[in-house]
DNA sequence: TATCTAATTAGATTTATATCAAATTAGATT
DNA sequence: AATCTAATTTGATATAAATCTAATTAGATA
């Protein structure tokens, strides 16, 4: 399973003294005993660590007489690394096709919004588009969120309230101001 | 220290459960209960790994009411995955340049070598040099080895003795073959 | 204030892992 | 074949970690 192999490795790099051992690996190669003698531990525990290091694809060895010298597998190191990397931007390539499409789908050609989306999840990015064009740091007195709310929609009162519920603003005393992004429920 | 923040990330990826997490909230944000629901694990457990996940910044937490929301700090994991990437590929570099410094210390403006280095390292770095200008797979008789290594320098029997002694080439009755790169020692 | 909900902490148990000393193995050299 | 060298395996011990149940906490709501 790939899953199981990206543990493996992850599960390799972390730990002390094996973090140790690849960075004196990427420096150069190295026969166990010398690995030892740096790391002031003993053949049997290098050997262990090695031996995870392997399995996981981490290192590869070489034997030249009685010795077997290590070193880093870079390219395998850096396709790992790679991989759950990859997972991630993948995902927010996703995320970003998926919300302009929403917003496609409920905002015209002159910016205004069609309708309010009932579904929560899609709401919740019709409103993020919208209250990004707020300025932060700013105070709104009510007339003034109204009138930027009827730019796109006539229905001030009830999108001013979910900018509320949603957290994209907080109110006090009738005064608006803007919440920053990371309060923002999305 | 940068090290144990990344051994403190690479460890809380390398855990089963902990990237079964991860890749939940890679698609959207959830409450505990909810993970603890879709993995078949208690609240507390869960709640165990979330802490670790969160001391290790994969991901950050938002209240909303009584309920908690997690979500993947994509930023975070992708900045901690590049430094370790890089941190190789900066290695590769400097190996590079290190090789291409010490070459030209050591090689003149028509190709051949001043003088053999007596550091091991910077010898070695010399004798691939020359050694990769060598067929792979072609039998060379001990005449055209001395031809082929008076080209860049006079001492061809020094020079020849290195490359056997080094693994560069081996010798069978007088026949001299090239090693595969992965049996020369640097 | 009392109660509800979701999360966390405490305490216990089990499993996994890091480490070492001693014994063994693999390969090279004499 | 005998010996030497470096690595590995074995077996033991100690530490760390994952998981659970039960108890507690933090915050929201009635």
């Amino acid at each position: 399973m790939q899953l199981e192999k990206q543990i493996a490795f992850l599960k390799a790099l972390g730990d002390p003294t094996r973090m140790k051992i690849v960075h004196l690996l990427s420096g150069s190669t190295l026969h166990g005993q010398a690995i030892a003698g740096k790391l002031g531990l003993t053949p049997p525990t290098i050997s262990h660590h090695l031996t995870k290091l392997k399995e996981s694809g981490v290192i590869i060895s070489r034997r030249n007489k009685n010795t077997i010298y290590f070193e880093l597998n870079k390219k395998m190191v850096k396709q790992h690394l790679m991989s759950i990397l990859s997972l991630i931007e993948q995902e927010e390539r996703e995320e970003v096709e998926e919300k302009e499409k929403i917003l496609g789908n409920f905002i015209d050609q002159n910016g205004r919004l069609k309708t309010i989306p009932s579904q929560r999840k899609k709401k919740l990015i019709v409103l993020e588009y919208f209250a990004a064009k707020l300025e932060l740091g700013r105070k709104y007195e009510e007339k003034e969120i109204n009138e930027f709310i009827k730019q796109f929609h006539e229905d001030f009162a009830t999108i001013r309230r979910e900018f509320i519920n949603h957290q994209f603003m907080y109110r006090d005393q009738g005064i608006y101001e803007l919440n920053p992004r990371e309060m923002w429920l999305n």
